[in-house]
This record gives structure tokens, C-alpha cells and sequence, in this order.
DNA sequence: GTTAGCACTCACTCATATAGAGTGCTAATA
DNA sequence: TATTAGCACTCTATATGAGTGAGTGCTAAC
């Protein structure tokens, strides 16, 4: 168990820690009014939180660095929320004013502004395409034997994929299909359409049995809407600022990650709802090693539909940011409810 | 004018900066067989080369660096073109075995193989989406007040906007609009349809014009679809495995630049035919100062369609890149040709 | 015209010295 | 008993100087 000095020996020395970036050491600690020990008091009560394994040295005669388990657990108990002024509130609800129809231009704002705001580098996860719901589906033929698919949905997004037509397949063949998905399929969401695409059609269409499941098995190969996140960033280079990624080799191996998160399956499963932060290698990924990343989702009703994180040293600062995110969040999920719910009541 | 020897020694100058990024001295030089002169005599041919600014010491006592003039006369005189193996030319053709239907989908591929075929980055700046026809346009209504216009272009490429809708216009008025465009306006440029969409409009829909041209402006202003240039990249991150960009301010700058040419217009502006290189400075950009772009066009028939380039640094194997982006360049515009062009004849 | 020789320059490496910030431990103090 | 002062020690960072090697320019010899 901690004593009352010593949590707020860590507090200080983590906060000093995030603000610059230097091992902080006791004679300095000392100095500040909030901490009204000598230095020998504090390099106790540093040695004793070094051992639990709160703090680290960088070498043995340095001052004390916050460790994970430091970063960990200020995080869980010593995170007190920061005012945010009202001029950044300000900014955050610009972001709403424009009305604009465009559910991803939105979110490409936020992620600058966000961004800006914190000076980390954000990452706003689409809208998961497959939670969205058809509104039409059309097919367009492009040669003899492919043609485009075309589903809009209510969001006004639009996806389309290219598939092949089995030869024999007339448009007049193709018109009925289109007609029945606009039918009976109206509504559902993009995930589920491949499956209901097969109930639907081959119930119907029953009579010509052999040639529809060729150009089924095609269009629903297209149409499987693989979870490949859509991610958009804001201040990507963000991240190089801070002195922990001086290095060429750590910077690259970032910004690798950066460009390939969208790839990495299931890397921001929205596993629970409101803030969530991993720190350093809870982050599971080596590129993040050094680095915390703090996800936001946003929600239509119940269910979450996205999230907002900001990605940034270890040493970050958890305060501001979570308390940024929390703004965000609340702001987008209202406003989103607005545009998308909306239609459905 | 430069003597034989004086050429030889430039060429071999620069051949033996490329491939080892060290400044090269006389008396290495020397030890070379293409070079049988002594020491003495190639620091004096060196110190003219120097004089007259195709060489440049990094320091006093230090060996010599070509300078952009001298790589500008290298690139202008002394490139002798090299044979690209058997095997990388299969690599190369390999792309279009699959018979795939999206350009998008060559164009990525072909971005890939050249980044891995000569180890630095590439950039593949798409079709430019203007150039395309039109095959098959729609608009689905998503509000009372706003709609999606879908444009299917010959190539299988989807555009789609979402744009308001004036109030008091019907589902039918609608109706009546895209059944015009879709009867007049198939086969042409996505650049040309604003100004044509006027000219069919205004001409058949005049009765009802007042109201006619508020719906033209909103649906104008979102088809107006800029020149914001569709980039892939190709190993992005290979330019940080060079020497020169072992500094994370000149890595930042150059992953930046990266990120956003697609919005510096005109960088890549087509206005020659074939391979053009373009060294330092001479991209007018300074994150590109230590760098050199070749640009390769290719083309259906007359008209170039897009380009393909390697960027690298300035110090990069010009002979290799070359000669890969003419067969890269020559292939990409016959497979394309196939593709984009047989429909026209 | 070419080359050998020589004095000189500069970057780089390595060892050494010094200053500064920090630590751990022990003994004195409140 | 909890806190603090004092002291020896450790380690980094920085500066300095010597030595090495690759390079140059110039001059004189070939």
C-alpha cells in the first residue's frame, strides 16, 4: 500500500515527467511548494516506489522515470479531469455548424481539429461501413461479362465493387435481381447482405436454379464488405515532434504502423464503451511500444458506432486528452444520432 | 568543354557516389581500372570538374560529391541505358496475368512491384478521374433535402456526391433529369458534364426554369470534380532506408510532402511525353531538395492518362530506374489501352 | 602532358579530465 | 520514530588533445 507521500511523490513526478520530458530527480522535486520534503526524504520514498515498480532510472545514477505500471496506475487513480476552456469547446462545436450531409467529411474534421487541439496525432475510425443499411442497389454493366455494384445507404455513403456475370446472364435477368434487392432488402444492414441476398434471391428466382447461383456466388463475394476499417488521421506527423521518436528507426517503424492499421484486424475492437487507454506495450503492437493510445467510441443510442483515439508518446498527457476525447465523443455521437438516426425513428 | 578524361572521370565519379554514398577521393578512383591514370592527374581533372560546379567537396580535405549540375550532365549525357533481366520483366508482367478489372487494382499492384524492383518509393498517380466517361449516371435521395448523384464511368470507376436538393422539386422531376442525362450525355469526359449537363437541361427541361436552375447550380457545383489527383504509393517508407534521410527533420518533411501532394497542384503536371527527371531542387519543393523524381507517362494512343515516378535520392541509380519505368511505362499504356480504350474502337 | 613527392587539412576515434545531477547510506535531529 | 543533513560514490555529458587516415594542392621531375 502506498502512503499518502508517496502517491503524491508519484503524482508530482509523473506529471513533471510528461511535461518535460527529463528523468526527474529528487533535489528537483523538492523544490516545487507542492512537495515540501527534502531531497532525501523523496529519494526514500522514490526508492521504496522504484521497488514496487512504479518508477524506473534510465541508468544508475539518473533521476526517477515513470514505468508503465507508474503510468498505469496514476492513470486508474491520480486522473483528475481538466477544464476545457470555452474557446476550445468553441472550436470542437465549429465542426457541427456547417451542416454538413457528409458523415465522413465530419469526421475528417474532427480528426484535424482534434489534432490540433492536443497537438497528437488522432485517428478517427470510420463509421463501420457494415452497420450502415442499404437504401438502393443497382448494378451497372460494364462488358459482356462484369459489371458494377452500386449500394447506397442511408448515410449517403456509397460502396461498389466490381463482380463478374456468368455468360447467359441476360440484363433483363439482372433487372429482376436488382428490382427484388430494392424490394426486400431495403433497410438491412451491409453486413447481413450477403446471407440475406442468398434467402431472398433464391426464393424467388427459384426457376432458373444452376445459372443463379453462379452469379450469386460472384456478387456476394463482392459484396462481402470485409471490416477494413477506414481510418483518417489528423496531425500525422504529430508524433515526430516529440523528442521520444528522434530516432529515424522508431519514427519509421510509427509511421509503418500508421499506414497499416487499417490492416490489422481487430486492433481497435470497441470492446467497451466510453474511454479506454493502453499504455506502451498493453497496446500489443512493438511499433507501439512507446507510445499510449486513448480511444473514445461514439454511440447512436446503444450501440457504439466509432471511435475517436489519440495516439501519442507514453508520456502523454492523459488529463487534457481524456478529457478532450470526452468532449468529442459526447458532441459526435449527438450529432451523428441527429443525421443518421434520424430516418429510422 | 570537357576532355575524354574529364568525362570518364565524371561518369566514374558519380557511378561510385551512387553505390556507396561516400564521397570518392583520387586516389580510390585511382585504384579503379576504367581509370588508369595516377592519383595526381585525376585530382587535377577533379579540380577542374570542380571549377567548373560538377563536383563538390563536402569539406576541405574531402573527396568529391557530384553536385546537381553534375548529376544533371550525368542524367543528360551519360546515361546508357541497362538491361532489365528476364525475370524482372516477368515480375513486371505478372501484373496484368490476373486480368484484373479495376485500373485501380493495376495501379496498385504496378506501384508495388516497381517499389520492390528498384528499392525506393513509387508513386502512381491514378487515371485522372476527368478523363473518364460517362456510362451510367443516378441519383437516390437520401432527405427531403439532399440526394447522392452516382456517376459509373466506362472504367468501372464509381464517383458519387451528395448534394441538396431545392425544395419543391418532385421524385418525378427527378426522374425525368436522370433519364435525360443517361439518354444524352453517356461517352462524355467527367470534366466536360457540368457545362453539358446546362446545355441538355436547360434546352429540354425549360419549362420550369426557375426552379430548374437552382437544382443545376447544387447538383453543378458537386459534380465539379478538381483535379485532386488520386496518389498510390509503393514502399513509402523505403526513402527512409537511405543514408540521407537517417535525420528525422528531413524524414518528417519528406513523409509530409508525401501526404499531401495530391493537394499541391499541378506537381506532376504532364507536359512531356516519355521519361523526364527532375533533380534537387528542380522540384521547386524543399522537402525535395535532396531528392530526384522520374517520371514515366503513359498514354492511350496520344493522350497521356496518367504517370507513374520514382522518387528517391538524388544520389539514386538513374540507369536502373530508367530503364525499368520505359518497360513499366510501355506495358502499363497496352494493358490499359485494352482495358480503358476498347470500348471506343 | 603526366606523375611522384611532400606539406597540409580535416573528420573521426579514442582516451582523459571535469562538472553536474543524481543516488544510497549513515548518523544526527526534531 | 520519522525526517533530514551530510558524504562518498556513480554515471552522463562535455570539452580537450593526440593520433590516424584519406584527402587535397602545389611543385618539380619524368
Amino acid at each position: 500500500m502506498l502512503t499518502n507521500r508517496q502517491l503524491l511523490i508519484l503524482q508530482v513526478t509523473v506529471d513533471d515527467f510528461i511535461e518535460t520530458a527529463q528523468p526527474v530527480g529528487s533535489r528537483q522535486l523538492s523544490k516545487k511548494e507542492e512537495v515540501p520534503f527534502s531531497p532525501a526524504t523523496i529519494r526514500n520514498d522514490m526508492a521504496d516506489l522504484e521497488e514496487m515498480g512504479f518508477l524506473e532510472k534510465t541508468h544508475t545514477s539518473s533521476g526517477r522515470v515513470p514505468s508503465q505500471k507508474g503510468y498505469r496506475y496514476y492513470v486508474d487513480n491520480m486522473l483528475t479531469p481538466q477544464r476545457i476552456s470555452n474557446n476550445e469547446i468553441k472550436q470542437i462545436r465549429s465542426i457541427f455548424e456547417e451542416r454538413m450531409v457528409e458523415t465522413e467529411q465530419i469526421i475528417r474534421k474532427s480528426a484535424a481539429i482534434l489534432s490540433e487541439l492536443t497537438n497528437y496525432t488522432s485517428i478517427m475510425l470510420g463509421l463501420d461501413v457494415r452497420k450502415h443499411r442499404v437504401k438502393r442497389f443497382s448494378i451497372v454493366p460494364l462488358t459482356d461479362d462484369s459489371a458494377v455494384a452500386i449500394i447506397v445507404t442511408d448515410s449517403g455513403h456509397v460502396e461498389n465493387r466490381v463482380f463478374s456475370i456468368p455468360e447467359s446472364f441476360t440484363a433483363s435477368d439482372i433487372e429482376r435481381m436488382v428490382n427484388l434487392i430494392n424490394e426486400r432488402l431495403v433497410g438491412v444492414h451491409l453486413h447481413e447482405l450477403p446471407t440475406k441476398l442468398e434467402a431472398v434471391t433464391l426464393a424467388v428466382l427459384r426457376q432458373n436454379n444452376g445459372r443463379l447461383n453462379d452469379l450469386l456466388g460472384s456478387l456476394n463475394k463482392a459484396l462481402t464488405i470485409e471490416h477494413e476499417d477506414k481510418v483518417y488521421y489528423g496531425g500525422k506527423m504529430q508524433l515526430l515532434n516529440q523528442p521520444e521518436f528522434n530516432d529515424v528507426e522508431k519514427a519509421r517503424s510509427i509511421m509503418y504502423w500508421m499506414d497499416h492499421v487499417n490492416q490489422m484486424p481487430g486492433l481497435f475492437h470497441l470492446d467497451q464503451k466510453g474511454i479506454q487507454i493502453r499504455i506502451g506495450t498493453e497496446n500489443n503492437h512493438l511499433a507501439m511500444e512507446d507510445c499510449s493510445i486513448i480511444t473514445a467510441s461514439y454511440d447512436i443510442g446503444e450501440e457504439q458506432i466509432g471511435s475517436i483515439a489519440i495516439i501519442g508518446p507514453t508520456r502523454m498527457d492523459y488529463k487534457r486528452v481524456v478529457s478532450l476525447l470526452d468532449v468529442m465523443s459526447v458532441d459526435l455521437s449527438r450529432e451523428l444520432s441527429k443525421i443518421l438516426h434520424g430516418p429510422h425513428g
